[in-house]
RNA sequence: GCGCCUCUAGCUCAACGGCAGAGCAACGGACUCUUAAUCCGCAGGUUCUGGGUUCGAAUCCCAGGGGGCGCACCA
């Protein structure tokens, strides 16, 4: 169907906070001679025979529609109106009889029709995978999911501004990556015809935004998608949102600073506290956040202590104790994170930094200054999940062709996560990299502690579904 | 990839081996102050798909598909 009368544009001279905000106190039955045009899509509607009342709802809120037989243009068809119709009106701020904030509507004009019912105006649309699908039907029924998004939006506008004042400097480096790197995790692969060579979409943004502090940008980010070509589940989206920071002349201390405040900024600004509850348990996000080294921590929750020095063979064992499939390939700092991972991780709650990883499973971390065999890096656990990583940047570019070239070994071994060596990225370190300090936070999941939603595909409008039939 | 759960009208849900139903939306009608308006009426179905068991299947069984959760992988 098509309507030849549906016009280009419509001349709106109020949203409905305006006209709310302009005329507060109404008593019932007030006219106000202030003529107004709202426009929006037609919520709910309420016939009574010569009088209809309708429900308009745009970006801002809701007003009431009150129409008339003998002051509405066009009556008859008024009250034909379809929930979702978008329509944009015309005429007097009243209030009604009953005290409700009205449009008397005088001319009214319908801009779109709705040819698809949006379903139970009171009870919405609960079905997660029409949700998911049909995101525009879900924003319509679903303040909530409004809600979701506008918090992402927020957050993510912050976070920009947070930043800024610290003086960083935000960029955009590439999608498609001749290597994939700066992260242990399998890429989507794809191919340039013209050039004829296979790209990958970047599972890290980490090495570019390097590069940039070599070339003198002292304090860089980006906030930008990675893919990662793993599992789904309601926690991982294939592509998904990550802000990566680098400064230069600190270190992984000073992102400990840069990720509470930034953190407990973003809670006070959009939740109006840090005192938080998810998932029914009680956080608080206030700095200073708990440190404890990893080491630590697996004593406590695996009553076991354990370092780079313990046997291997014992570390083998207690791995293999908690049920794990033990690696050949795997030495003590590997040992050491599954058994972290298996019998520490789950039992955090946080907000906790776990401090000083091995070197094994660290390839862009520089050296510990104090600890041999580890690295300056550290996870930020936060209700339960790894919201952030962050290590002093391993700058020594003999060093770096070194744990390249020991992930070059792994992945020739068959593991598909590991890194290959980057000749331009050394060759970036060879120009030399001040004391850096870096950070990565997945800015989904700060966007789920922060929104309250327990699963991923809530806080991204189109999640990756199988498709459709 | 493996395990468990789930799929009924546009939407939200009943019926759980015995005639497929309700509310909302839609459609027709009544009503000049409603607030999820109300009231009267009417219509709406490949019960995800395909097999099977049975006198009889939405319901039980098998296979496939979509979705959810868990495991594994990861942030």
């Amino acid at each position: 169907m098509t309507d030849e009368k549906i016009p280009y544009r419509f001349e709106r001279t109020a949203s409905t906070a305006a006209v709310r905000a302009a005329h507060p106190d109404l008593a019932p039955g007030a006219e106000t001679g202030d003529i107004v045009s709202v426009a929006g899509r037609l919520m709910l509607r309420r016939e009574a025979g010569r009088i209809t009342f309708g429900e308009l709802r745009d970006s801002d809120g809701r007003i009431q529609l009150f129409a008339g037989a003998t002051w509405t243009d066009d009556y008859e068809r008024f009250k034909d109106l379809d929930l979702g119709d978008w329509i944009g009106a015309t005429g007097e701020v009243v209030a009604t009889r009953t005290g409700e904030l009205s449009v008397e509507v005088r001319h009214w004009q319908l801009l779109a029709k709705a040819r698809r019912s949006f379903g139970d105006k009171w009870r919405g649309i609960s079905d997660v995978d029409l949700r998911y699908r049909q995101r525009y039907a879900d924003l319509w029924a679903n303040e909530a999911s409004r809600d979701v998004l506008l918090l992402r939006s927020r957050m993510i506008s912050l976070t920009r501004r947070c930043l800024e004042r610290r003086g960083f400097v935000e960029v955009e480096t590439p999608l498609l990556h001749t290597l994939p790197g700066g992260a242990l995790a399998r890429p989507f692969a794809t191919h340039h015809n013209a050039l004829d060579m296979d790209l990958y979409l970047r599972i890290a943004i980490e090495l570019h935004l390097k590069r940039l502090v070599v070339g003198g940008i002292e304090k860089v980010f980006e906030i930008g998608r990675v893919f990662r070509n793993e599992g789904l589940s309601p926690r991982h989206n294939p592509e998904f949102t990550m802000l990566e920071a680098y400064q230069a002349y600190a270190d992984y201390t000073d992102m400990m600073e840069l990720v509470e405040q930034l953190v407990a900024h973003l809670a006070t600004e959009l939740c109006g506290t840090t005192k938080l509850t998810y998932a029914g348990r009680e956080l608080d996000l206030a700095p200073p956040w708990t440190r404890a080294t990893m080491f630590e921590l697996v004593a406590r929750h695996a009553g076991v202590a354990v370092d780079l020095t313990t046997p291997v063979e014992e570390l083998r064992r207690l791995v293999a104790d908690h049920a794990i499939p033990v690696d050949e390939s795997w030495g003590p700092g590997k040992l050491i994170l599954e058994l972290y991972e298996k019998t520490t991780e789950p039992e955090l709650w946080g907000p906790v930094f776990v401090l000083d990883y091995p070197k094994e499973v660290s390839p862009l971390a520089r050296d510990h200054r104090t600890v041999p065999g580890l690295v300056e890096r550290f996870e930020a656990i936060v209700a339960g999940r790894e919201l952030a990583n962050a290590f002093s940047e391993l700058n020594d570019p003999d060093e770096q062709r070194r744990t390249f070239e020991a992930q070059a070994r792994a992945k020739a071994a068959g593991d598909e996560e590991a890194m290959a060596v980057d000749e331009d990225y050394l060759r970036a370190l060879e120009y030399g990299l001040p004391p850096t300090g870096g950070i990565g936070i997945g800015m989904d999941r700060l966007a789920m502690l922060l929104s309250g939603v327990e699963t991923i595909r809530d806080v991204i409008l189109f999640p990756t579904l199988r498709p459709e039939r």
